[in-house]
RNA sequence: CGGGGUGUGGCUCAGUUUGGCUAGAGCACCUGGUUUGGGACCAGGGGGUCGCAGGUUCGAAUCCUGUCACCCCGACCA
């Protein structure tokens, strides 16, 4: 098998050092670079367009519900960091600070966001005046910076790329909805484009948003049986409102404070994609985000009308929509599949002297290596069909490992014994009480992930304390 | 912020213990040719202030002092 070898060689398999796994791919598949500082990252080409096009679907499904796009400066004079107090004793620790303009020091230091709350906060002041003038719902693409101590690519980097929604409402019921509309469209995002299955529910107050009255999470569960974050939605009642003044006048001409909802996806998410999907040949990209769908790679392309047939297969799947390119580079065909699949590219088709012979070619799908003989007549639907089962494929894969890591425990013991020897979820009943999450955290390292929407009764005590249980929580070990 | 590790062509590293000739290898790159259904081969070629700054020495990648950076593992966080 010295296909495999050279393989193993390219990349560390997962079972032997899952973190390593991690690294190897994304950069071998080069989606990023380190950069001089620490926690920084060029994030390249291959990189770069699958968050576009995770920009561009994101985008799509914010503006169906009325979302607008701005943007706001990078930098919050201290002042204005200050003013919701909860809000700055989350992120205090790590800002960075602006202190000098040229040679001159400044008069007061700004921060550099690392998220933007409060510029929206003192911005919406003097926007909102009447009942008339809401909701609003703004969202900005930008990067912000937390000046992480541990960083990893795209997990946990110094500067990330973003979007936050900011949306302001006259009731709080208005906010609340806002908010839960917002988590069901991370959640359906992460299903039909990424075949991430995740969980929703709520956070615990020990782990919600500085400044948040609520906030929901969607958690996905990667290969190694580690949790992510992969999108959250904070209604943030008017503490904010308060904090910064925002007030409107009502029909009643009385002056109320506004209910605000913040909410935010990373491209951290791309590391889940990774995570979830990727194997020891390299990345999987879901055929829907897949920047490049299909590579057509040619077999002795030298050979009399090889290569003109298979720019000519290159062609009519473009027109039939789909994302191809070619490789007539020299390399040998070897290289080529490995490299493809080192991409995460998700179909890749092999036409030959052979082939072109018999009328066929070779399908070969990146996630189950499958080879598929199709006939050259039936080429744009086959493929078509290929992608779409193989985007079904991933999400119901990715939804049988959630569920063969998904573990219940009702007495501590047992909750010990999982969480620290099976990697993944454990569904346990909790009091409320912060002491047994952070019970739980010091003797496990495991945290609360959520609260689920879909509560069910697992038994009638907190699995730490034994006093009467509040509700069904996922505990697990997080990025 | 604690623990560990590493800085030598684009990449992975050898050389450092015991200072000594023109600083090496593999991969990648360039040129020409032969190849092509799972990481091809032959021949030729280009590319390095040895992280940085001082110092010791006839002589420093190698020894000393300082400094910077990055990686990994923990504690803290999207």
């Amino acid at each position: 098998m010295a296909e495999n070898k050279k393989l193993v060689e390219a990349i560390t398999s997962m079972e032997e050092d899952f973190a390593q796994w991690y690294t190897d791919v994304v950069k071998k598949a080069e989606l990023i670079d380190y950069a001089s500082v620490k926690g920084c990252m060029v994030i390249k080409p291959a990189g770069y367009a699958l968050w576009e096009n995770i920009q561009k679907e994101l985008d799509a499904k914010f503006k169906e519900t009325g979302v607008e796009n701005v943007y706001m400066p990078m930098f919050i004079p201290e002042s204005l960091l200050q003013k919701e107090k909860d809000h700055v004793e989350g992120f205090a620790p790590e800002v960075a600070w602006v202190t000098h303009g040229g040679l001159e020091p400044l008069q007061e230091r700004l921060c550099v966001r690392p998220t933007s709350e409060t510029l929206f906060c003192d911005f919406y002041k003097d926007d909102v005046h009447s009942y008339r003038d809401l909701p609003k719902c703004y969202n900005q693409w930008c990067s912000v910076v937390r000046w992480e101590k541990t960083t990893r690519p795209f997990l946990r980097s110094r500067e990330f790329l973003w979007q936050e929604g900011h949306t302001v409402h006259a009731t709080a019921e208005d906010a609340e909805e806002r908010t839960i509309r917002m988590l069901n469209v991370y959640a359906d995002f992460c299903e039909e484009y990424l075949a991430i299955p995740v969980i929703k529910g709520r956070k615990t107050d020990k782990e919600k948003f500085a400044g948040a009255e609520a906030t929901y999470t969607i958690e996905a569960l990667m290969h190694d049986g580690k949790a992510l974050q992969s999108g959250t939605s904070h209604n943030f009642g008017d503490g904010f409102a308060r904090a910064f003044g925002i007030q409107y006048a009502d029909k009643d001409n009385t002056l109320k404070y506004c209910h605000q909802t913040s909410w935010g996806m990373s491209t951290r998410i791309i590391g889940g994609i990774i995570m979830v999907h990727g194997d020891d040949s390299g990345l999987v990209l879901p055929p829907r985000i897949a920047p490049t769908q299909v590579m057509v790679i040619p077999i002795q392309q030298k050979k009399e009308g090889v290569l003109e047939k298979a720019a000519e297969l290159k062609d009519r799947l473009m027109k039939a929509g789909l994302k191809v390119k070619m490789d007539d580079s020299d390399k040998s065909p070897g290289f080529k599949f490995a490299e493809q699949e080192m991409r995460g590219i998700p179909v890749r088709i092999e036409i030959g002297p052979k082939d072109i012979e018999n009328g066929k070619c070779i399908v070969v799908r990146r996630d189950t290596r499958e080879k598929i003989e199709v006939v050259l007549g039936e080429l744009e639907t086959k493929v078509k069909e290929i992608l779409e089962t193989m985007q079904k494929d991933m999400l119901e894969r990715a939804r049988k490992h959630v569920e063969a890591h998904t573990y219940e425990a009702k007495e501590y013991d047992e909750f010990c014994d999982v969480i620290n020897n099976k990697p993944g979820f454990v569904k346990a009943m909790w009091c409320g009480d912060v002491a047994c999450e952070e019970k739980i955290k010091e003797d496990t390292t495991a945290t609360s992930r959520c609260m689920p929407f879909e509560q069910e009764t697992i038994s009638d005590h907190c699995v730490c304390c034994g006093r009467p249980a509040k509700k069904m929580v996922y505990w697990g070990k997080a990025y």
